[in-house]
DNA sequence: TTTTCTTGCTAACGAACGTTAGGAAAGGTA
DNA sequence: TACCTTTCCTAACGTTCGTTAGCAAGAAAA
């Protein structure tokens, strides 16, 4: 007996992530799809619409995740701006690390949603990206931070943090929690030692 | 008359690159890539083998410009760890800016190379990859940097650095050096202010 | 019991895919 | 002149693609 926990369509959307995410989502087709999960193409149609419509799903549910954990991480305004970026650094870690495979498809492979969603979808990124500059430049204009171009450290910060579903493997020696501090750290204290490090 | 800078070969790998930088590797059809320069399909089979060929070709050239960018950059040992960390730095942003498309094709769609080659480029991505953590492992046992886990730190290093080729756009405001300097100072100074700042 | 919902099958649709065969025009070289 | 190379064409090959139609078995709901 398969596990009752995830409907069949959450199955559907869980085995698709993960061959969108090793394979890419045109280069996975939906025999392919169906064989993992123990059927034939034309039976996951009961469940789903079209193809797209599985990574709309994910491309979207993700996105949410994103912005309810930022929300919730840096709204408290009497935080200083560098506590909030921190929070919001650790946010963002724990929704990537949640689901990588998620994550990885969410960050590479929504270029295959047709319009609108797509030009939907990055309005909703770039949404995501404007919160985080924002923080920056509150910081930077309170002193607390270093950055003259809070737009470039934006894009250098999230690329940092982007990068890690293309290595981090659950189960490893780093908890979520701790590769979220660590990066954390990295990132506003440097490489380049000056004066007292953490 | 077209530019006859460019053999008619050499056409086609820039064409691919840049269609495969927007749309995939395996989203883009021989036939769009035919249509893009002009002739048809079967006619692009005069200059190539195959269309995985061309992404071969694109991903090893690149491999290669990397390798030797950062020989140069880091070979000369009497220079400290960090300056030759900065100098790898600035060498890979050089040779992601002077062709983002291919930087793009060589970050995100090696995957669809089939075997030997795929194993065969992962080998040398990973030999690279282990240059900048040696690099940045010397810095942290002479004191230099403060990395206490340079896996880590390579990992976020690269990571902000291979984010570029998703932002960055010819002709902008920031010459490919300034970028390189910029990312150098980010990444081994930080955001947070603690000291005196360049 | 009857009805409805869920889940899955087989078979097939038209379209698009990468690639090949065979021929032809044009230009340089001998 | 004859030959070779480069370049591109048309036409088609076998395969795979996403998707649909129609049907059926079992479980749940009425």
């Amino acid at each position: 007996m398969e596990s009752t926990l995830l409907s069949r369509k959450d199955q559907i959307d869980q085995t698709a992530t993960a061959l969108f995410r090793t394979r890419g989502f045109a280069a996975t087709s939906m025999r392919e799809l169906a064989s993992a999960l123990g059927m034939e193409a034309g039976s996951i149609y009961s469940h789903i619409r079209s193809k797209e419509e599985i990574l709309h799903r994910i491309c979207f549910r993700l996105a949410e995740d994103f912005f309810s954990g930022f929300e919730e991480a840096a709204a408290d305004e009497i935080l200083p701006a560098a506590t909030r970026l921190r929070r919001a650094v650790e946010s963002h870690v724990r929704v990537l690390t949640a689901d990588v495979a998620a994550s990885a498809v969410f960050l590479h492979e929504w270029r295959h949603l047709s319009e609108p969603a797509r030009t939907e979808f990055l309005a909703l990124r770039e949404r995501y990206e404007a919160g985080f500059r924002q923080l920056i430049g509150e910081g930077a204009a309170s002193g607390e931070l270093y950055a003259p171009d809070p737009i470039f450290a934006a894009l250098t910060l999230l690329a940092s943090l982007n990068w890690l579903p293309s290595w981090y493997r659950p189960g490893g020696p780093l908890a979520p929690i701790d590769i979220a501090h660590r990066l954390a750290n990295q990132l506003l204290f440097g490489l380049e030692v000056r004066g007292n490090q953490k």
